[in-house]
DNA sequence: TAAGGTACTGGCATGAAAGTTAGTACCGCC
DNA sequence: GGCGGTACTAACTTTCATGCCAGTACCTTA
């Protein structure tokens, strides 16, 4: 089945391991996709992007996020292995979080999106449109 | 208040309009992004990014997309200007979706994101890791 | 005549995501 | 001595995204 008959030329392609064009339903990669296009974890990932930071200041960046939930994205994040957690056993503890090597990879590809995203959405959203 | 002290040079920068690194909580971008980042948004994003397609091919590729849930993305891109759809009054209908510029646009950030994550899903979820 | 395909819309139900609140352990500050 | 800050976890509740099903209008094929 042929699919892109005369369209504009995409400079982009889809992973040829696409079958057919079709995102199959139990792949990994939706999972991932997942996570890493989830609501918080976007802002969490691009805020680690400018480096290492603390849990108060991922909270105050990420503003309106939960303990609860910045709890939960960081511990999937890591477990993803894109967010590496540095626990020092002091006083009042201090942790520290930064992006892996993968993590790093992974938000060079997300800071333009968001930056495209931060500059259009007042356009889009609110626009120029009336109705 | 300096963020970045030493780490490893992010080649690439969050838009310079995020006063202190800090997203803000009602900021249009928000929404745009949960638009776009959404579970089936990307996923036909992608799909249009290899060209116009019919109602009942996005479907298909979107693998376990309710007709429900395919009508209102779509929709949401509609408004948002990323998707045009064009109804042919034809008999049994036809309505072909495809991309704007804009939404072009989108897709070329999009899509290499969406083929790391391609690439990267199946060590990362199913992983190395045996735990 | 009945089934099936196309492109939808709307209602009800449910389950997952998210918010809220409270609690922990230890310390410094006033 | 009590409040606040740090970095969480856990329980409870609410909200919302999503899923499932049914219906529509018209045509084609069997």
């Amino acid at each position: 089945m042929k699919v892109s008959t005369a369209d504009p030329a995409p400079a982009t392609r889809l992973p040829a391991a696409l079958a057919d064009g079709v995102f199959p339903a139990g792949c990994p990669s939706r999972t991932l996709l997942d996570h890493i296009t989830s609501k918080w974890g976007v802002l969490i990932l691009l805020a680690l992007s400018e480096g290492g930071q603390r849990w108060s200041e991922l909270r105050r960046r990420a503003e309106g996020v939960s303990e609860k939930m910045l709890a939960q994205t960081l511990k999937t994040l890591e477990r993803d292995g894109l967010v590496s957690r540095k626990a020092q056993p002091v006083i009042p503890p201090r942790v520290d979080y930064s992006l892996t090597e993968r993590g790093y990879e992974l938000s060079a590809l997300l800071v333009p999106l968001v930056a495209w995203a931060f500059e259009n959405a007042d356009d889009i959203i609110n626009g120029p449109r009336t109705d």
